[in-house]
DNA sequence: TGTACATCAGTGAACGCGCGTTCACTGATGTAC
DNA sequence: TGTACATCAGTGAACGCGCGTTCACTGATGTAC
């Protein structure tokens, strides 16, 4: 058995790199986090993957190709945070359903270069159409526990689960991009950006009637 | 009386240009819409503009500067929409807030360059206080139209006005950015973002029981 | 009304820099036999 | 197991380019008298 597959980090490499995609997308997200989603060049990320400027080029046509990339990573990795948040609507899909909105607020918290990759990236989604259907999964978990949350009440007064999803998701992200984000660019306000959430979502629930009454009101 | 401080466009300007700093926020404008927030540099304003790559530093230190002027000034401008708007709550507070948030979206259409240079310029607010105090100004034409809107609650059930701005504003700006951007990055809805707002809008009011009854439910 | 002078708001040339991209190349790896 | 060879994934030097910024300068404007 030999280690060179699997070389520890900081380890002396070879001629080749043997991962350069993964340290190019760990590089952009560095980056990304330091210095907006803009703030990165094709040979920024080079110079810390440790390679040349033209290796890149092996493996990525421009800096919007590694970024596509790396958005629809981040979106992979979204999706399985709030599926595993939503964890198939237990106890009740209404506590599993508060559960995705902290989870949402959380990824964009602990991930604030992913989640501008995902949505601050400026990328067309005609030019990059593997991230659209990444994007769309995502989205569809929210629509799928929507769907579940009001699977319950009567026909004639359920709300369409795709109107619902919209509001929910530009609420979050409406709260994330200007509220919880990580950098100066962040608004101060006097509660948490997981408060907030959580009370737009009960309060837009008890509208539409989904909220199960507890002690009346 | 001379036309000399007020040159019709296209005119010839001698060696003085009368009004840069003017010219050089209109250009950063185009740029903007043309190419995004990060799209435009120091350089290329000036080129727009018509002067050589020195003039703008007679006017502004920096590219960030020129940036924070026209966010500066966008945010005056958003500011004076949604007073218009509002119109003083008339004819009743509930039509002036609906159409407060129509105003807010049709901004953020009409003027896609203004509305990225106020939420996506990334700027510093603790670097350029005046665009902070502006921002404030701005959202508080929205806490005042919550306060009246609300006023004619019982003071028990009325919910505090800071908390309701912020959600409808976070409902506004994640529609405004994710479905009525005007560039690539907008992602198709099977809904106008008016209609989209509006819905969401009606569903919180409701929740908060601060829309009047007109035919029950 | 004219003149001298200070100040303002431009010019244009120059610089160093980093970026994107191409190129011929080369070391390492995988595979056929 | 060894060898020849194709392919892959890097190197590093080079290029043209536009940017930010500085500088001594200069034309236009405003003002004191």
């Amino acid at each position: 058995m030999t280690w060179d597959h699997d070389p520890p980090p900081g380890s002396r490499r070879g001629y080749h790199h043997g991962n350069l995609r993964e340290a190019l997308m760990k590089a952009a997200l560095d980056l990304i986090a330091a210095k907006g989603p803009a703030g990165f060049t094709f040979a920024e990320a080079a110079r810390a993957a440790g390679v040349s400027p033209a290796a890149p080029y092996r493996h990525y046509r421009d800096r919007d190709a590694l970024m596509a990339d790396v958005a629809r990573r981040a979106f992979e990795a979204f999706e399985a945070k709030l599926k595993q948040a939503w964890a198939g609507g237990t106890p009740d899909a209404f506590t599993a359903f508060e559960r995705v909105g902290r989870a949402y607020l959380d990824f964009a918290r602990v991930e604030p270069a992913q989640y501008s990759a995902m949505f601050e990236s400026g990328l067309s989604f005609k030019a990059f159409p593997d991230l659209h259907i990444a994007g769309e999964r995502a989205f569809n978990v929210l629509k799928d526990a929507c769907s579940a949350l009001v699977a319950g009440m009567p026909e004639a007064k359920r709300p369409p689960a795709m109107m619902m999803a919209l509001h929910i998701w530009a609420e979050a992200h409406g709260i994330a991009s200007l509220f919880a984000r990580g950098d100066e660019a962040r608004r101060p306000i006097p509660m948490s950006p997981e408060d907030l959430l959580d009370a737009a979502v009960l309060i837009y629930l008890d509208g539409l009637g989904a909220r199960p009454r507890k002690s009346g009101g």
